[in-house]
RNA sequence: GCGCCCGUAGCUCAGCUGGAUAGAGCAACGGCCUUCUAAGCCGUCGGUCGCAGGUUCGAAUCCUGCCGGGUGCGCCA
């Protein structure tokens, strides 16, 4: 039997769970052993296709030679169409080969498939994604970026996999700079106001300067905080009238980006309001809340302060405002309650780890979220200058989102007329755009989530190595050939036929796409993708080099040749679209 | 002080749940364009995986300690 949508390893996964079943049966294993079959993709080819070292781990609990124990497996595997070869090797290690046909039908089925070949998730779930989430009181900037490229490309693979998503952009809308924000609004007549509006990195700071200035200033502006929380009339016009400002200004960024982020997906901290109230309710209900030192606080025995004491989660401050602890215990709630979320996913900066921890733990606790939800925080690590420290701009202020996107296309605009005169400005600005914004984008997913990561324009905007430029540009290649033979790249017929050992070796790498897109799912890592994507369009390349496409020696040869070129553009435009990044036709 | 993360080639990074000889790219050096986009391909050079122990048939990976870096820890978000 062949499944074809089943990945080659899930298939082979399957076939060794029902080996160590068998000889479970026949007590040569101990019944009560339940292994994680565990499947590697050895780097030395002479190991097979893949490889497994299930053998040496039941080796002790079985009391067996670990090479006969290989081989008693190897006799326990039932009746398949995929194992064409199985070997021992080394100390007991199973090699195995998977057989050409299976291959082959696979490789026919991504062609033919709209998804290349990649199966819906098992279960669909409901899964609330937390992502980007911007202070409104301030322009984006750099440090926005992670937030918002690695939680939409998880969202958009997500996405493909089937599940339903739904996006949460938790602005904050709701803080204590408000005050000072709208004391300086007061200042300005109408007219000054919607200029000085047209930069809010600037009017933050006079913003700013005012309130470090003058002690009047100050006091007015936390006035306005008390008067606006308050639910004060006029106060509440002027800070709609700056949150409509800086959400527009997030949407040009979210446009530019190629970030799926709607305006419908805005559920910003204000929105959780009237909901305050009865979280702390609903909390001291619970016999959960202490009153120390005036604030309202939750201990926690899971987490300890420096003496060894429960450390608290301050859910209202001694003067009875809320915190941002408070908004996010009633955004649990409305997450599981309305929205119906199966899992929760935080995309967020990893320093907030333990604020999540502490959130997750206590809306357990209290009730707020089924002890089944899954709510998981993925963090991720700063983005750095070239000098290791966070990334800043030349003056040592914190670089606008904005100018940081307009500096890209700027840069690749340069590269672009440097590489390529053909093309009329249009094009070449059309070019450019594309460029500069996937590298950007293409230089964070590429990198591991949890770690810190180095921003430089000359290693992003390279066309060597691991980049978007890279990968874009094998991608017009892959393009070129179908112009210029004159055929459709999805209407070729004719078979797959695996003859050069790079034809072997780039087909081998196509009908991984399925498994990759679901290991970036599971672990809401897109670097994997990104590894993945570089691989093919490193093995078409090379396939390029070695194999005629146009001047093949048979029309079988070439219509071979034609569909792993029409499959692997499939594979690198689908796994770019999932990623975020467009693809261009020429460049 | 306690918690979390990190330390892999000169540089930027991979290394999935412990597996076979630790991998890419850049840089350096050397080849390949009258033939499908050379923004490419092929090759060479380069690592006591921070240090020291431990567990294991087997450790970059797991455990302990130390060194070095980052980050967080009651009324900011």
């Amino acid at each position: 039997m062949i499944r074809v949508g089943w990945s080659m390893k899930e298939q082979l996964e399957s076939l060794l769970a029902d080996a160590v079943a068998s000889l479970q049966q026949q007590q040569i294993l101990p019944a009560e052993l339940s292994p994680r079959i565990q499947l590697d993709r050895p780097r030395d080819k002479s190991h097979g296709d893949f490889a497994t070292n299930l053998a040496l781990m039941l080796a002790k609990p079985a009391g067996k030679n670990p090479r006969e124990l290989a081989q008693a497996l190897i006799a326990a595997l039932p009746d398949n169409q995929v194992v064409a070869k199985a070997e021992i090797a080394g100390p007991g290690f199973i090699n195995f080969t998977v057989s050409q046909a299976q291959l082959l039908e696979q490789l026919e089925h991504a062609y033919q498939d709209p998804k290349v070949g990649v199966e819906p998730a098992a279960q669909a779930k409901r899964i609330v994604v937390d992502y980007s989430s911007p202070n409104l009181a301030k322009e984006m900037h750099v440090g926005h970026l992670r937030s918002a490229i690695i939680g939409d490309a998880v969202v958009r693979t997500a996405e493909f996999l089937g599940h339903t998503v739904i996006r949460q952009n938790h602005v904050g809308d709701w803080g204590t700079q408000f005050g000072m924000l709208l004391a300086h609004m007061e200042e300005l007549d109408a007219a000054t106001m919607e200029l000085e509006l047209t930069n809010l990195e600037t009017f933050y700071k006079a913003a700013k300067k005012r309130f470090d200035e003058s002690p009047e200033f100050a006091n007015r502006a936390r006035e306005l905080v008390v008067a606006l929380q308050g639910g004060d009339a006029k106060c509440r016009a002027l800070w709609q009238q700056f949150i409509e400002v800086s959400l527009s200004h997030c949407q040009e960024v979210y446009d530019r980006l190629g970030v799926t982020l709607q305006r419908g997906d805005v559920m910003a901290e204000s929105a959780y309001n009237d909901d305050l109230p009865q979280v702390i309710a609903d909390l001291d209900a619970q016999g959960l809340l202490v009153e120390d030192q005036g604030a309202k606080c939750v201990f926690l025995d899971e987490f300890k302060n420096k003496e060894g004491e429960a450390l608290p989660v301050i859910v209202q401050k001694s003067g009875g405002g809320y915190l941002y602890a408070t908004t996010d215990l009633a955004a649990v709630r409305y997450r599981q309650n309305v929205l119906h979320g199966d899992q929760l996913m935080y995309f967020v900066d990893q320093r907030q780890g333990l604020h999540f921890q502490q959130i997750f733990t206590l809306a357990k606790k209290a009730g707020f979220a089924r002890q089944d939800l899954e709510m998981d925080h993925y963090g991720f690590g700063t983005v750095m200058g070239k000098d290791g420290k966070p990334y800043k701009s030349r003056d040592g202020g914190v670089t606008k989102l904005a100018d940081l996107l307009d500096e890209a296309e700027k840069r690749a605009l340069a590269l672009v007329q440097s590489k390529n005169q053909d093309f009329d400005a249009q094009t070449q600005a059309h070019i450019a755009k594309v460029i500069g914004i996937s590298s950007v984008k293409y230089a964070d997913l590429s990198k591991n989530r949890t770690s810190d990561y180095i921003f430089d324009w000359d290693t992003m905007l390279s066309f060597e190595g691991n980049t978007a430029p890279y990968l874009l540009y094998a991608y017009t290649r892959v393009n070129s050939v179908f112009a210029k033979a004159g055929v459709e790249r999805n209407a070729l017929t004719g078979s797959f036929v695996l003859e050069h050992e790079k034809e072997q070796a780039l087909a081998n790498l196509l009908v991984r796409f399925n498994e990759v897109v679901h290991t970036v799912a599971n672990k809401a890592m897109p670097h994997f993708l990104c590894g993945y994507l570089f691989e093919l369009a490193g093995a078409f390349s090379s396939f390029y080099e070695a194999c005629p496409i146009l001047a093949a020696e048979s029309t079988e040869q070439q219509q071979s040749r034609l569909k792993l070129a029409a499959l692997t553009a499939k594979t690198l435009q689908q796994g770019l679209a999932l990623l975020g990044i467009d693809t261009l036709e020429k460049m």
